[in-house]
DNA sequence: CCCTACCCCTGGGGGC
DNA sequence: TGCCCCCAGGGGTAGG
C-alpha cells in the first residue's frame, strides 16, 4: 500500500514507538528480499538506541546511535505490524524487533522491499536514493523545476510523474489522484505540461499528499489499527479504483460518461475523460 | 539517451 | 468447493 503519505504515516508511527528507546533484540527471519540484506545486520540493529528518524521518498531511515542508519522500504506489499512482545511470528514476517515490551515487525508477503545500512552522514549518496528528484512537500519542488524535469519528455506524464527521479515518493495511486486534481489527462505528453500546467500540478500534488496524510494521522491513535497494523487508514480516492462511476466534478451521468480506466506502462490509470485534458 | 516490456513474489477476488 | 486467471499501492534491468 505504501506512496508517500503511507510511507509517512508509518514512520510517525514508529518513531512514537522506537525514537530514544533501545532496540533489545533483532531478529531477521527472511534476508532474500528484493535485494539480500546486509550481512550483520540484526547484529548491528541489536542494543542499538534509535535515535531519529527520516523519509525519503517512499523509503524510511531510522538513524542509530553510531553512525549507521536502517534504510527501509515497503515495497508493494510491506507493513508493520506492532504487537506485545513474546507474540508467535506471523508469516511472512521479515525482520522483527523488541523494544521493552514491544514486537515491531515488518511483514512483507510479496518481497519486493528492501532492507540495508548506509552511513548516516551519507545516508542520500546510497545508491537507491542518489539520484531521486525533490521532495514534492518540500520547498524545492517548485513550478520551475517540475516543468525543467518535463520538459523534452515524449512519455505520458503519468509515467513521468511514476519515476521517482522527476519527483520523490509518488505512486500509482495518487498520481491519478493529482493529475485529476489538476484536470489534466494522463495521457498528454509530460513535455506538454511543462509550463502553466506543471504550474498547476504543484499545488496538486501538494495537497493531494498533504491531505492523503492527515487522513492518515487524524484517523488512528498512534497510528496502529487494532490489528495491529501500523498506517493503514481510510482512502478518499476520487478516481482511483472508480472506474465506471461520475466524477464529482460532474454532475450526474448526464455530462460524466464515467471515470475511465486504462492501462498505461502495465498499469492501471483512472481519469475523468469531460474534466482532464 | 529514452522508452516499453518484463521480471521479481505472494495472495485475494471473481468467473466458471 | 475447487481451480484458474487476472489483478495488485514498487522499481530495476534488458532490449528495441
Amino acid at each position: 500500500m505504501p506512496e508517500l503519505p503511507e510511507v509517512e504515516t508509518v514512520m510517525r508511527g514508529l518513531a512514537s514507538q522506537l525514537e530514544g528507546r533501545v532496540i533489545d533484540r533483532a531478529e531477521l527471519r527472511r534476508p532474500d528480499l528484493r535485494f539480500p540484506c546486509p550481512p550483520g545486520l540484526a547484529a548491528r540493529l541489536t542494543g542499538a538506541r534509535v535515535a531519529g528518524f527520516r523519509r525519503r521518498g517512499k523509503y524510511i531511515l531510522m538513524r542509530l546511535e553510531g553512525g549507521d542508519s536502517l534504510l527501509l522500504h515497503l515495497g508493494m506489499s510491506g507493513r508493520i505490524v506492532i504487537g506485545p512482545a513474546g507474540t508467535i511470528p506471523g508469516l511472512h514476517e521479515h525482520l522483527v524487533l523488541r523494544t521493552g515490551d514491544t514486537r515491531i515487525a515488518l511483514q512483507d508477503p510479496r518481497r519486493f522491499g528492501c532492507l540495508d545500512l548506509v552511513p548516516t552522514a551519507s545516508e542520500d549518496a546510497h545508491r537507491l536514493l542518489a539520484g531521486m528528484g525533490p521532495e514534492p512537500l518540500s520547498p524545492t519542488f517548485t513550478d520551475a523545476a517540475l516543468s525543467a524535469a518535463l520538459a523534452g519528455r515524449r512519455t505520458p506524464v503519468k509515467a513521468a510523474l511514476l519515476d521517482q527521479r522527476i519527483v520523490a515518493g509518488l505512486g500509482n495511486i495518487y498520481v491519478s489522484e493529482a493529475l485529476f486534481r489538476a484536470a489534466i489527462s494522463p495521457r498528454r505528453l509530460a513535455a506538454s505540461v511543462a509550463g502553466a500546467r506543471a504550474a498547476r500540478l504543484v499545488p496538486a500534488i501538494r495537497e493531494t499528499l498533504t491531505e492523503a496524510i492527515a487522513a492518515g494521522g487524524s484517523s488512528l491513535r498512534d497510528y496502529v489499527q487494532p490489528s495491529g497494523e501500523l498506517g493503514y487508514f481510510q482512502h478518499a480516492w476520487k478516481v482511483y479504483d472508480r472506474e465506471g462511476e461520475a466524477c464529482e466534478r460532474c454532475p450526474g451521468r448526464a455530462s460524466c460518461e464515467g471515470i475511465r480506466r486504462v492501462v498505461q506502462s502495465g498499469r492501471s490509470t483512472f481519469y475523468c475523460g469531460r474534466t482532464q485534458r
